[in-house]
DNA sequence: ATGCCCTTTACGAAAGGA
């Protein structure tokens, strides 16, 4: 089984790479964030001809969450349990079960800045995603997968420097995702394609994605149970590459079986 | 070369991203 994660950065603007990537890549679930568009908006029949089913979560400009899957989607839930909101609910998270595992496709809440209520909500999300897979951890596989908008240690930015007093570095972050992985786990890590660390993103500006100056902020965690299926793990910056990309790379993992 | 910000709504410009 192979399935992957991607920040697309807005499914329609997307959507010719999008196609192409599925065409070649074929995973058999694909995590999608940053959708940008609401259900009825989705491109659901174009990604139904290459034998995918889709459920989506989604509220137009801002956010979005998608899975698709060509081994079936079941009991689908928009959302977890005890979500925070800003202050209406987001579309940031949406699972379903998929060959038999249940897939998260997470979007994080960027939190602007340290002293930005939008930091306190990013945490207090984070928390609620930490209780809500808590309560669920001993039902069965579980891969949580999408944008976490966390580099987890400094090795995961290009220069621990550039990012004193910002977002996505600090310990209180760090810890919240220490938190979700003590609940049962395992981050799998890919292996870049080039260079010592698995950047998935890469800003658009001065050159960043050619000198691979990145950040590994999508993540992908697994239970045990499919973590120890794990065959292959990459971060496939091919997709980066070129025309028209997202500013996030897909990261495709490999199980036995 | 992989190549120097993008997407949304809306029709110009502002917001958000990380």
């Amino acid at each position: 089984m192979r399935f992957a994660t991607w920040n697309v950065n807005s499914v329609k603007a997307r959507l010719p790479r999008l196609l192409e990537w599925l065409d070649t890549t074929k995973p058999d679930v694909l995590c999608l964030q940053e959708t940008k568009v609401a259900e009825d908006g989705f491109p659901t029949a174009e990604v139904g001809e290459l034998g995918y089913d889709v459920a989506a979560y989604g509220q137009g400009r801002w956010n979005g969450v998608a899975l698709l899957s060509r081994v079936g989607l079941d009991e689908v839930r928009k959302g977890f349990a005890g979500e925070p909101g800003y202050p209406d609910p987001e579309a940031r998270a949406i699972s379903a079960v998929a060959g038999g595992i249940r897939f998260y496709s997470i979007y994080v809440p960027n939190g602007r800045t340290p002293d930005d209520p939008h930091y306190t909500y990013k945490l207090s999300w984070l928390s609620a995603l930490r209780a809500a897979l808590a309560a669920e951890i001993d039902a069965g596989p579980l891969v949580v997968a999408g944008d976490f908008n966390v580099a987890p240690t400094d090795d995961d930015v290009w220069d621990p420097k550039v990012f004193i007093g910002s977002t996505h570095v600090t310990p209180p972050e760090r810890e919240a995702l220490s938190e979700i992985r003590g609940i049962g786990l395992r981050d799998i890590v890919a292996r870049p394609m080039k260079g010592d660390h698995p950047f998935t993103y890469w800003d658009y500006r001065a050159g960043m994605f050619h000198k691979n100056l990145g950040m590994r902020i999508d993540l992908v965690y697994a239970t045990g149970s499919v973590a120890d299926r794990v065959t292959d793990a990459v971060v496939d910056r091919e997709a980066r590459k070129g025309k028209g990309p997202s500013d996030h790379a897909p990261i495709v993992v490999d199980l036995d079986g």
